[in-house]
DNA sequence: TAAACTGATACTATATTAGTATCAATTAAA
DNA sequence: TTTAATTGATACTAATATAGTATCAGTTTA
């Protein structure tokens, strides 16, 4: 069972680059080179997060991706929204015909309750937090793969 | 993002149909009737749950599937485990070739803290108390659709 | 011996995820 | 002012996962 699909996985990294460049543009090409990103794949997600106005564009030469937010206001559930829907547990265990007291359902009540664990979860993980909890990664082993440098400025 | 697929949803009613009739073997074909479950998928699925020692089965004419197992003891984190596949968030935040500290990672611990939340919240959910559950939502209206009767007993 | 069953397994269909390609519009710079 | 670097929009293909169907052999009870 997989949580995180490729979509949402790589726009977390794209977003990671563009706060750690945080106030710059930065190229579609330059994001998807630095991280083995397939380039058209992510373009695709970048204008559907300009929809989602978690970042902004410009056109043209030395145009790009520029992220104006707060990166801790960006939380993994918004992403997981966007790229996979909803986190929906289950539409409902049984069949509505038959179980048709859905109000007072306490087994539905079970479901919604695992949802909201899980939904508030990735609350936590935002944008903003994963940047420092990388660059806390870079500090503790400097010697070793420079994380920041080789992911986000390389 | 839909966290349970029709197999486990499946799974979960078979097993609930079984241990409410724990003890009498139950024929493939009267689950799939009772709870409109495509008949040739369920059996898979009971197949497939024999392998992991959830249930038990006779051949032959008056056979079918039987719990023998506590159904306390079947949680929906080992259902998704087995079709699903184990939960994991994501493989790896970024490619091995550079974040080459995987022990010290942050993001890492990140992932599978969550990784471990979500199963543990599934691991309190269990037949036993899902079916404790429908019988407490069967008490509660008694003049409504009878959940148990109809889903379980009908 | 016939009918009601499971065991095993192969097959098809549908949906989701992943990835590619193309062309028009915009903009900075040569 | 032309050219190259860029995004906007959208259509397409490929791969994988999920969902569902079909078939035949073997077992058991009546
Ligand atoms: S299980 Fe869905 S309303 Fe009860
Ligand atoms: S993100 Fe995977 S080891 Fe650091």
């Amino acid at each position: 069972m997989k949580v995180l699909t490729k979509n949402t996985d790589y726009a977390i990294r794209a977003l990671l680059a563009l706060a750690a460049k945080k106030g710059s543009y930065l190229s579609a090409k330059s994001i998807a080179t630095e991280h083995d990103i397939p380039y058209q794949f992510l373009r695709r997600l970048l204008q559907e997060m300009i929809r989602h106005n978690l970042i902004v564009s410009k056109e043209g030469v030395q145009g790009g991706f520029m992220m104006e937010k707060d990166p801790d206001a960006i939380s993994v559930t918004q992403l997981i929204e966007i790229f996979q829907g909803k986190v929906q547990v289950s539409e409902c265990m049984f069949r509505k015909q038959i179980c048709n007291n859905r109000a007072r359902c306490v087994l539905r009540h079970e479901i919604m309750r695992i949802e909201q664990v899980v939904q508030r979860e990735f609350e936590k993980v935002t944008i903003g937090k994963l940047l420092r909890d990388l660059q806390v990664a870079n500090k503790v082993e400097p010697q070793s793969a420079n994380i920041e440098q080789a992911v986000l400025n390389p």
